[in-house]
DNA sequence: TAACCTACCAAACACTTGTTAGGGAAGGAT
DNA sequence: ATCCTTCCCTAACAAGTGTTTGGTAGGTTA
């Protein structure tokens, strides 16, 4: 029945996975409970107490706890991507496609909150591993894409040329992405307006201008 | 000989504490694996490696890796606050205190890089341990003095007061410390350097005035 | 009714973990 | 020569880890 005798990290194909309701939910307490205590220190007894079952049972849904992580992974990036391409392909100018993505970023964090927490704390390692592989392909697009619009800005003489691009570069990706860490869905703010706050000081400054 | 039969993390005096300068190359070593790889994926048996010599020999300078890791950080905080409590006794301006407090910042990252990546990888749930939490007392205080500052400075006139006030402190703080996951001591940028253009960004924001 | 599938449980497996106990080599002090 | 201190090793321990195996209640299909 189990031919996955020596073959480690063996996928199942779609085929054979069951139905992927269940599935979904135990992913999602899965990415809550990664999130809150971070990969490693988190047992998969641990993950089945939160779901109401029995720490075996995990394992008729998925084939072992790192394939979790992946899935949990992989499905944020796909759907960051999809919004990303979009703006990306709309080819506005520099100002507009930052505002856009930053926007974007947000959306994701409201959406995605606990993949976004998971991909901050463990991205940097777990990318060395083979099977992790995509997270560092998806780092080197991202860099491009904002790296890019940047140098572009600088260029059209939209964005300050006197910075060090690459800085700049830190400073808005950080900027962004560190919200995941406080960030809680339905709170005071919408994803668009702390958007519209976050573009506010980057692009403006908290300084008063004289 | 060891009287600590039932009482858990029980501290050594400083008298029966052994020289403290080989405690201070493999609490460095630790800090670095635990920088590196995270606290709780980290084993004792790899920062010995790391040290070149076995995990049991640790348990020479160390009652436990959590000792380990409540020295390493509370090494860093006092000497952040040693640093901190002088800018804000000098008692400057608003925007005086805010470049202070990020010069300072940068110069504790450039210092203590890996326990300040360790700090803000796990503070967040170690803060609930009782060991732990100065973590907690220190992350007050740490809001005490940014968030005045920005209230300090947008009641003054020196900082926009059309910003939600906590979401610039997140802003402020954010974009300083996240800093210690890419900065690498020795690079082209000095701390002081990396700052400059931090202040810039934040007070004048990355946009062409018009 | 019988066969089958889904989603789970109960119990164990091999391995890794932090930690401890006892010992010993090197060197300085007495 | 003896003692003491420092620093490390060897060898093990108990607890916790991810994972596997075989079984089973309950519903659906034939």
């Amino acid at each position: 029945m189990t031919e996955n005798g020596p073959v480690p990290n063996s996928k199942k194909t779609a085929a054979e996975r069951p139905a992927p309701e269940r599935r979904g939910e135990l992913l999602a307490t899965a990415a809550e409970v990664f999130a809150a205590h971070g990969y490693n220190a988190t047992t998969v007894r641990r993950i089945a107490d939160e779901a109401g079952i029995l720490a075996g049972s995990l394992y008729y849904h998925f084939d072992s706890k790192e394939s979790m992580l992946d899935e949990i992974l992989s499905a944020f990036l796909d759907e960051l991507w999809d919004g990303y391409d979009a703006v990306l392909a709309a080819r506005l100018g520099p100002r507009e496609t930052l505002e856009a993505l930053v926007t974007e970023s947000f959306r994701e964090i409201d959406r995605h909150r606990p993949a976004v927490a998971i991909y901050q704390r463990e991205s940097r390692h777990l990318a060395l591993q083979p099977r992790f592989a995509y997270l560092a392909d998806s780092q080197r697009r991202f860099e491009q894409a904002w790296l890019g619009t940047l140098r572009r800005g600088a260029a059209a003489g939209v964005f300050r040329a006197d910075l060090d691009v690459r800085l700049a570069y830190r400073f808005v990706r950080d900027t962004v992405w560190v919200a995941a860490s406080w960030y809680r869905p339905g709170g005071a703010h919408s994803p668009e307006e702390i958007a519209r706050q976050y573009l506010s000081m980057v692009l403006e400054g908290i300084a008063v201008r004289e």
